[in-house]
Formats: structure tokens, C-alpha cells, sequence
DNA sequence: GTCTATAAATGGATAGAC
DNA sequence: GTCTATCCATTTATAGAC
């Protein structure tokens, strides 16, 4: 009788399943954030997703559409760190700190680090992602600072002309080689401690700039 | 008799061959770069080289090595660039703008737009191409302001702790955001102009914080 | 050394049973 | 919806003639 084997569980049964569109985002996430776009092969997210191939397609039309999926989700999990948080109305010397700090751990995370990749590679043969990546990312962050830089000139705690250019100043020196190095060293990123004072060394220097006498 | 065909060049006769060696490092380079390595086959290598896929292998095992030797000549090219030229002795703002100005032309160029792209994207699959990437080009660049930052003090010209900090500070805003959005959007580089007048932004309000009074 | 032709493997994508 | 099995194009790399 069909009870004789009551404890196998059908193949096709979803243990605890969360969807399967987010059990196939997650794996082709992570495989795409490892091994790039050229990499990665249908046949390994559908492995790693525990799929077979034509489930996969059936979710997804082709490659490069379930490669676009991956970086949208990226970037709207990063959406949150990026408008800096609990800010406005700080002191100066403060804010600056906490979107400091905020901003380079943002950009020295696993998750960052993969998605600058692989997008900065294939953007010239995805234009629509790189455009949608640097809005969605740099583009916001950026405004996000400017914001938070035209406030404090408004109470008075910087003398600033042009908050845009001023926000680029800070977001580069924050940046600075660290970014480079975790991408192109397998050197470990600098610790907690390292970058805490690289931030305020940047914050001393953009407010002896930008600060009032 | 042989000179039935005195015009006629045989197949192999490379004309005015500048060795196939650079030939093939040419149109790979192109390819490579533009297209990054997983969308570049070694068929389209030879074609474009004019050589059949047989040489190619013949010259370079495997495209593994080609693309090592690919990004090698093109960090051995940048490398001129780097060396800040004749800046030497130059007062501090002259010097910083001239150096300013040559690093964004550089970083900016479409060939280290290229080379960039297609390093980080596979470095963690070439992990010493990365090093190799970082030391040729980035590393030395620092090393480079950094020593001109020294000089500038030990002149009095400049109240610096950490040459290398600034240094590092300095390149960071150079780079600012125009790296980026030449990377992710088809958008064109800022001309010449437009990048003067931020170089000497950045001069300036690095002055104003490393500057003797 | 260089070519043509091909081997061997892998990739993206689909057909058809269940 | 999901799987197994497969098609077809492409890729890296090599064998063998000249």
C-alpha cells in the first residue's frame, strides 16, 4: 500500500519552502556575487538552489534577467544603511562620524564588495544595471550626505557653496584605498578599530575645511 | 614553375610584422578590455589578430597566461603616468595641481577604465593578477604623492603627520564620484574644464587643512 | 611555425513525461 | 509546476598536414 514508505518525503516537497523564487535568488546571489556573470552557470544556481533547470527557466526567462533580479534585490537590501541614519540635527562633528563610519562599513561589507564587481564589470554590456546600481547606491548615499551637509550650513556649522561637490570630497576621502584594497588584496579589510580612526581623521580634515572658525 | 605567382604573399609572410607576439597582445588587449574575460574567447582573439587559434596557443598556453600578460603591459604602459612627473621642487599648490590633473586624466582614460573593470571583476578568480594590478599601479601612485607630500613639508610648505594618510585623502577626492559614473553610466567624462576646475577644488580645500598658515 | 579540422567539454535553453 | 533527458551552439585546447 502507498503507506509503506511514510516517513520519505516526496522530492518535490518544499521542506519549510520559502518560495522558491527566494530559495533561487538566494543561491544565484550568491554564486553571481562570488564568481561573476560570465562564471556562473545556469547549471550550478540550479544546483545550488536545489532545482532542476527548468524550474529555474520557468521562474526566470533567461540569464541575464535573473542576473538583473540578483542586483535589484542587492541594492534595495542596501537602500536602508544608505539614508543615513538618525543624523539630522546632529552636531556636526558627530553626524559626520556616524555617516563615516556608517558609509565605510557599507563599503567594505562581502555583500557591497561583490555587487560593485560584478556590476563595474558587465555594465558596458548592461548599461540598464549600471545606470540603476549607481542610482539606486552612490547616487543616493551621495545626496543623502549633501542633505545632511546643506542642513548644518543652515544652522551654521559649516560654510559650504556647494553641498553636491563637498559630499563628494567626504565620500571619496572615506573611501579612499581601503575599498581598493579589499577588492584587488585578499588582505583582510582593516578592523573596527583601524577604521574608526581613518573616519576621524577624515571628519578632522573636511571640518578644518568646511568648519567655522 | 615556382614564379607563376610573383605577387602573390604567401599566407604566413607577416607584413611589416611587428612580431606576432605584440600583434596578438594588441587585439587582445582591445578585446579584453572591453569585453572583460569570460566574453572573450580565444577564437575572436586570433581572428582579430589575424593568426589562426593553433598560434595563438603556440605563443600563450592557455588564456589564462594571455590575460596575465594583457593586464601586465597595460600596467607597464599607466606606470610612465604614475611617476609624477616634474613636480619635483614645485611649490606646494602648482605641484598638487599638476599631479592632481595628471592622476584624474589617468584614472579617467579609457584604457585604465578597461583595465580597472576587468581586474576587479576577476581578481578573486586571479588573485595574483589583483596584487600584481594594485602594486603596478595604485600602490605606486601613492607612494608617488606621498613622497611629494613629504617633500613639500620638509620644505615647511605643508603641517603633515602621515604622508601616506594624506596622500591617501588626496587621491580619494581626486577620484571623487567622476570615476564612478564613468564606469556605470554612458555618460561622458567631464572635459577638460570641468576637471580642472574640481582638481583645483580639491587642491584648495586640501591646503586649507595641510597648509602652513 | 602556421594552418585546417576536430576533439572534448560545457554552456544556455527546451521538449515532453508526470 | 517540476523533473529528466536532450538539443544545439560555443568554448578551450589539440592533432596532424604542410
Amino acid at each position: 500500500m502507498a503507506s509503506s514508505e511514510p516517513f520519505v518525503i516526496p522530492a518535490t516537497a518544499a521542506i519549510a519552502s520559502p518560495s522558491k523564487t527566494t530559495q533561487i535568488l538566494e543561491a544565484a546571489g550568491r554564486l553571481f556575487l562570488e564568481g561573476g556573470y560570465g562564471a556562473t552557470s545556469m547549471d550550478a544556481v540550479a544546483r545550488a538552489a536545489g532545482v532542476s533547470k527548468a524550474t529555474l527557466y520557468a521562474y526566470f526567462t533567461n540569464k541575464a534577467e535573473l542576473f538583473s533580479a540578483i542586483v535589484a534585490a542587492e541594492c534595495a537590501r542596501a537602500v536602508p544603511m544608505v539614508v543615513c541614519n538618525n543624523v539630522d540635527g546632529l552636531p556636526v562633528h558627530e553626524g559626520l562620524l556616524k555617516i563615516g563610519r556608517t558609509l565605510l562599513d557599507l563599503l567594505l561589507s562581502p555583500a557591497a564588495l561583490g555587487v560593485y564587481r560584478v556590476v563595474v564589470a558587465e555594465s558596458p554590456r548592461f548599461p540598464e544595471l549600471g545606470r540603476a546600481f549607481y542610482h539606486a547606491g552612490p547616487a543616493r548615499t551621495l545626496g543623502a550626505i549633501s542633505a545632511y551637509l546643506q542642513a548644518a550650513r543652515d544652522r551654521g556649522e559649516l560654510t559650504i557653496t556647494e553641498p553636491t561637490i563637498a559630499a563628494e570630497l567626504f565620500w571619496g576621502m572615506i573611501r579612499g584605498h581601503a575599498h581598493l584594497r579589499c577588492l584587488l588584496l585578499d588582505d583582510k579589510a582593516p578592523d573596527a578599530a583601524q577604521r574608526d580612526c581613518y573616519v576621524q581623521t577624515v571628519v578632522t580634515v573636511f571640518i578644518r575645511s568646511f568648519g567655522v572658525s
